[in-house]
DNA sequence: TAAAAACATACTACTGTGATAGGAATTGTA
DNA sequence: TACAATTCCTATCACAGTAGTATGTTTTTA
């Protein structure tokens, strides 16, 4: 299991799109406002929108959108789209269950160790994130924003 | 924050080293009993012996033993010891505090989700881990056992 | 003295991350 | 219709980390 800059910017990105509502925010928008590598961006948002996360409005003036209501997208749903599985070992990744021919103990605590991180990130959405950001900008204003 | 084989290597021979008491365990048994690659393992002793979690008895018949009591080593510290600390993102690895210069709403499941990860692995110990071995031992006996 | 073991160090193959580059296709607007 | 803004597509790259392998040296017991 890893969590990477991939979810650091994809989500970062997701909540200033939630933010934006009907009206489609670009890449190169939403690069700028978060300092993100735009061609890099780019990707997160392919393949955000491959996951069914956001919906993309091609030419000009164009951007993306949620391709569902913020409330109904959970961290989780993006974590996912952007690393792959939350499993948090060789042990667990395998669909065949262990490597070990025998059985360990062990198993059982990476088992947990992905449930518990599951349980945090499924438990927030977009629309919380949002929620929360618009406080943090009230408090302390970007310079876009000043 | 990852978790990988280092860890799982690592704890299984942990577990093994628990069960054995007093009596060292060498890293060649170790390697054998859970098919780990026997230099590899040495290292990931190596830097066990290095966190203070193991002791080293060198020369023929030595091998390893815990450092302190196995209800007294949590999988959190065996963890750390083969992967770094537990940071779940740049965000919050950054002594400094998160990469962006405005604050951002994100940053908050990140660190949720690196406390629910340590309080699993801090909620077990290589004492539990050895006597849940035992029991899967006892239903399934491995080749060595049976 | 010989074997068994830890200890030390260097090297290698492979994979994933975090990009960068260059364009092609699409679409609103002047 | 031209143009600019935008997504879309594919390829490439440098770097770091993982998972080993290799080759010894030191220490200790039998």
């Amino acid at each position: 299991m890893r969590l990477t800059a991939r979810s650091e910017y994809g989500l970062l990105a997701l909540v200033e799109i939630a933010a934006g509502g009907e009206s489609p925010r670009s890449a190169r928008e939403l690069s700028e406002r978060w300092k993100i590598p735009a061609k890099f961006l780019e990707q997160l948002l392919a393949a955000l929108k491959r996951a069914g996360v956001v919906r993309a409005v091609r030419g000009a003036r164009g951007g993306y959108v949620l391709a569902s209501p913020a409330a109904e997208i959970s961290v989780l749903a993006v974590v996912e789209a952007l690393e792959g599985p939350i499993a948090p070992s060789m042990c667990a990744r395998e669909s065949g269950g262990c490597v070990q021919s025998t059985h360990c103990a062990a198993g059982a605590v990476w088992g947990r160790v992905s449930d518990a991180v599951r349980d945090v990130l499924s438990s927030a959405t977009l629309a919380d994130l949002a929620g929360d950001q618009l406080r943090l900008d009230a408090v302390s204003p970007t310079d876009e924003e000043r």
